[in-house]
DNA sequence: GGCATTTGTTGGAGCATACAACATATAATC
DNA sequence: GATTATATGTTGTATGCTCCAACAAATGCC
């Protein structure tokens, strides 16, 4: 907003969000990077140094002539916390700016759990925690991923079937149970964040991300940013119902998209239950009854018509899968991309590149992290002020 | 990118972007938008005056205690031009810094031109303005909008199938038919940008709109921004497959929206061509044939379930409908609110607002003005020092 | 007509970066 | 192994832009 007023904690966050996403590196790389003068750049990590989120380093043996440049790599000792609202479990991690996960634990729970007994597991975790093994850092905030619709503006579930959460303040419970600026988002928007800062997506400014577990999930990156829409409920293409080309394709009349391309299945096919995604991709390619791939056929021309839409619609340059549509996509017959390209126009699908996600299990947590660490990186000092009032 | 070298030229366009987006206002009113101090805006103000964007006046009258501020608005004498190419005919207009169009010319053209001879059309009709009725203007530069799939990089039009143009390098042609910098893009994604700024998706961040003319075009504005997507294809409803509730509703077995949601289909029934929305819709009001509003409430279902999968993955507070369509959701039976809310996600369609479009047939020339005034609204002294190059 | 209020106007202070000159550390060269 | 070329750190100063404070001006209110 204000230009001028302002200008250097903004270029301090400009500087350690680069370090962030782009890992340690000398100064006279943060220099070119961020287009500021040699001695701006000095200034600048500096001062995060003294803040204590970044530490400077020797300079790397580079082999190349002049005067080596000392490294800035961010501080391990500053992490966000991150949780994962699961049916099962809920898990809480503490990650490091440079999103190596300090700590994680998976709580299991039995069924689920009220919105006020969830936070209740994170507090207590995270009280833990700050009293032993976080004692000394700086806890920039936490984040929670709910595989719900979450308004995002103040953190309220509006709507978790599987955790049977309806209208449930999280962000105010969290916040008020860890005594840290919280943030909850969708664990599938989350997930796209993730993907696209460190994963299959890295660096592209047009993103469709789906993610299948027990429904499909989906967020978006547009212009580099994560999409949230008017209220924060954008992505669920879970809930679209796409054109499907052939009637006897369909099994779920009025259904949806997770109806119709769904795990359960091809676990049912396969007489499995409770496995995760390594063991289903196993047993899909030991079992002989042809009518898996039929099924995996089916499915996939219907994910195909719900990607073709979509690309008409945002030409994103790569889909991202994960979960069970990655299984689906490379188990399949036939090429996803190909499908996809029949069925949009033909501009809209050129060079489309669609791949499985990258960062596994600790995707969402990651992602949340992210959320988590906004502010501090975005202005650095208002951050660290709000935080010791 | 650098905050401080430059703040005060991206100040200057900031003063220029909010007279051109909100109209003449008083020093005082800028001074409390910007957050910048009152000297620094009469500064930018007589900035701006001095190189002949702004014009400074008198006071209003304003009936309260204080001294008068003096208003500030654009120049009259700064436009940009801008083009529609249909058809059966080109408009060239030019368009002041507050959305007046001081010049438009409708040229009919016979059947489909050449890229070439369309960017003729244009050229000379700009020469001549440039002789006579713009002598003495500032001309930011020239937009385009093409029915058809643009990459907005480099203005190729890939396809447009009733012009029948593929792979055209319209920008270039037309940069070098009048000399001055051009922009072409889809003329929904411009329509789009047109009623978010100055029509009935005015201030609202996220926004479908959809266009029905000889198909349907679409554009979307997330985070307050045209979204173009990797190519710059993004906002193509019309080719999008959605799911069909009722498979008697099929009239287009394996077509797209546009084949079915169409108002050819309208036409013939009437037994009418060639006519404007206003007289479709009087054809269908004054009509007693109980299948056209069938028809409609047809067409209006599949519409809805379409704009259920955009409501659920885009999550937009605003749709937009021009053109046919606007008629289509006036006219056709029930309310396309509640159709669409039925089939998209409870929280995403909450508020939900489906508005007709407002701004008539300057809608694609406004957007088109709008790409061309860009340059020029966010660095105006880069812009002006180019353009005297 | 005096007072409160709001805004314009002016000159100077402050902040942040750019710049230039010099210092330093490495690889390449002879 | 000294010399040179190259790249970067370091330092003090200059520049650009905004903010600030004090004063002036124009209006409504009493």
């Amino acid at each position: 907003m204000d230009a001028a007023l302002g200008a250097r904690e903004s270029n301090l966050g400009r500087v350690l969000q680069i370090l962030h996403r782009d890992g340690p590196q000398s100064r006279a790389t943060l220099t070119e990077r961020t287009g500021l003068n040699r001695s701006t750049t000095a200034s600048l990590v500096g001062e995060l140094a003294e803040l204590g989120l970044v530490d400077e380093g020797a300079p790397e043996p580079t082999n190349r002539v002049g005067r080596p440049s000392p490294m800035a790599s961010v501080s391990p000792r500053v992490v966000a916390l991150a949780a994962n609202t699961e049916v099962d479990a809920i898990t809480v991690a503490a990650v490091r700016l440079d999103q190596s996960v300090a700590l994680r634990e998976r709580i299991p729970v039995d069924g689920p759990l009220s919105p006020e007994a969830a936070a209740d597991v994170i507090g207590d975790r995270v009280r833990t925690w700050r009293a032993e093994a976080l004692a000394g850092h700086r806890i920039a905030g936490i984040g929670v991923a709910v595989p719900g619709l979450v308004r995002v503006a103040d953190g309220l579930v509006r709507q978790a079937p599987h955790l049977r959460w309806r209208d449930a303040p999280l962000r105010d419970l969290v916040a008020g149970r860890t005594g840290l600026p919280a943030h909850v988002d969708n664990d599938a928007s989350l997930g796209a964040v993730a993907e696209h800062l460190y994963g299959a997506a890295r660096g592209i400014d047009h993103v469709v991300y789906l993610d299948g577990a027990s429904g499909i999930g989906g967020g978006l990156i547009v212009h580099g940013m994560p999409v949230g829409g008017a209220a924060g409920y954008a992505g669920e293409f879970g809930q679209n119902r796409p054109g499907i080309g052939d009637p006897a394709d369909r099994r779920c009349p009025g259904g949806v998209l997770e109806d119709e391309v769904n795990r359960d299945r091809v676990l049912t096919m396969l007489g499995l239950a409770g496995i995760d995604e390594p063991e289903l991709a196993a047993a899909i390619a030991a079992s002989g009854d042809p009518a898996v791939p039929a099924e995996l056929a089916r499915q996939s021309r219907i994910l195909a018509a719900a990607l073709a839409n979509a690309v008409n619609v945002l030409n994103p340059s790569t889909v991202v899968l994960g979960g069970y549509l990655a299984t689906l996509c490379a188990l399949a017959p036939g090429d996803l991309v190909t499908q996809v390209q029949a069925q949009c126009m033909p501009a809209s699908g050129e060079g489309l590149q669609i791949r499985p996600a990258q960062l596994g299990v600790d995707r969402q947590l990651v992602g949340a992290a992210e959320v988590a660490f906004r502010d501090l990186l975005r202005l650095p000092l208002q951050a660290i002020a709000a935080q010791s009032r």
